[in-house]
DNA sequence: GTGGTCTAGACCACG
DNA sequence: GTGGTCTAGACCACT
């Protein structure tokens, strides 16, 4: 027996005028929420076309974002039933981690710098996606 | 004292695989720059040449992110001189701002999710950042 | 300077009342092409219009196909110049090719067997496929 | 001597990621499994609901693979009893044949290019297989 | 009802 | 001219 939407607490959003593909915008919101702890292995996205009318977009528009998750293996798809975030933990050496950290980090860092946007500001609002609704009901493991 | 040539300093990047388009991304770092007084009114800027070279792009891309700032009054053109600041503080609004701040740290947040690494641990990586830069006490050049 | 079409010796070819989606048939046949030696690092595909006409299909389903191959790695675009066999080459250890060999290997002369084909009709198969075109000219490096 | 279950060794497989309908797949092994002589007149098949647990899919799904061998006169159902192969020899077409041959091969030689795999050394593991095969001279069991 | 494939066609970004 | 994004809508495979 499957119980309701278990996601439900996750708000997707899309800006159109960002100049940010949808499909991109999808994509990075599923990843990003997997990052906050807000997915997590099993959980069930939206249906394509629940999304769909959620963001006022076009189905095959959320189509294509799940389908690149899914070859990425970020999402795995069950015909008739649904789409869901997958199991996989591709768990790397500790060393490699904190060189990836380390190397992401000071990236976007500077990326920032050159935005003109201070640290303090920027990790407020990675703060607030962190947090936000992290408090959500989860489905255990499927 | 100003000298002309001082914006030989200013290191614009791409990401091309961001989504964003490149003319965009030219135009917001210049706005940013300018934002950030890395860059001020009479500062000469790349010739298109010279930045699609550098940024390894067609001419044609710089032309047009250049053009559309003119036309924002960002910059001026002079005819056989080059590119410059115009006088008039553009201001970038504060929507233009929040925008590109989501946009930077949506994207950020989805590459930490795919490389598996929690926002929490990210976050507190990025403080330890914050709180060097901020003892160091200043900006240095870039 | 572009030269012509390196891999006009490349035919592709579809068969829709097979079942399978042809974008499908387009990922395996350039992977296959790339298995047997017809297609590699650097070679140009047909554009995506081109081989619509080619294979009279929409050109949409072919860009989906070279989506998919170019997240894959297989292939990598150039907007506005065309798309390319990707120069990566993924090397993996001697044990784990002859471990993976064997596996497909194997696999597959159970599938032919299951389907009522001698191994013999199918490695002649194999072997127009591989042999077929191979002395067709390539591009060098790029 | 035929008994009436023997066709319990018969093992139907599914490649779900193929792109090939699961029911096709069905009806390809059956006319396969005849084509082979492993299935012959009046040897009866699993039920739709075992052959639905095996493969782990629908029974829907099984159902109409059935119905259309049905069509087709290959098998026959007994209301209460099971579904038998036809008497008639349903001859399966040489097209229908070449289209399978083709199909396995493709796939197959897709699947070793994304392997790194050359068709070439491919060609001569699945030789020595072939040869090892014939020197035991007979079919087991399987 | 859920996801999957395909088409036809508009408009954008880039060279 | 090249590839990229999106829409609207038809039809298929599967639960």
């Amino acid at each position: 027996m499957k119980t309701a939407i278990q996601s439900a607490a996750f708000q997707f959003k899309l800006d159109l005028k960002s100049g940010v593909p949808a499909y991109r915008q999808i994509i990075d919101q599923v990843q990003a929420g997997i990052a906050a702890g807000r997915l997590a292995s099993g959980d069930q996205l939206p249906t394509v076309r629940q999304m769909a009318v959620d963001l006022a977009i076009n189905p095959n528009t959320v189509l294509r974002a799940y389908r690149e998750l899914e070859i990425r293996g970020v999402i795995e798809t069950e015909q008739g039933t649904g789409t869901f975030i997958s199991g996989r933990k591709p768990q790397q050496s500790q060393a490699e981690r904190e060189r990836q950290l380390n190397q992401l980090v000071g990236e976007f860092a500077a990326r920032c710098g050159s935005a003109g946007l201070a640290l303090a500001e920027v990790i407020d609002r990675l703060k607030e996606l962190a947090y936000e609704t992290s408090r959500s009901g989860k489905r255990e493991g499927r």
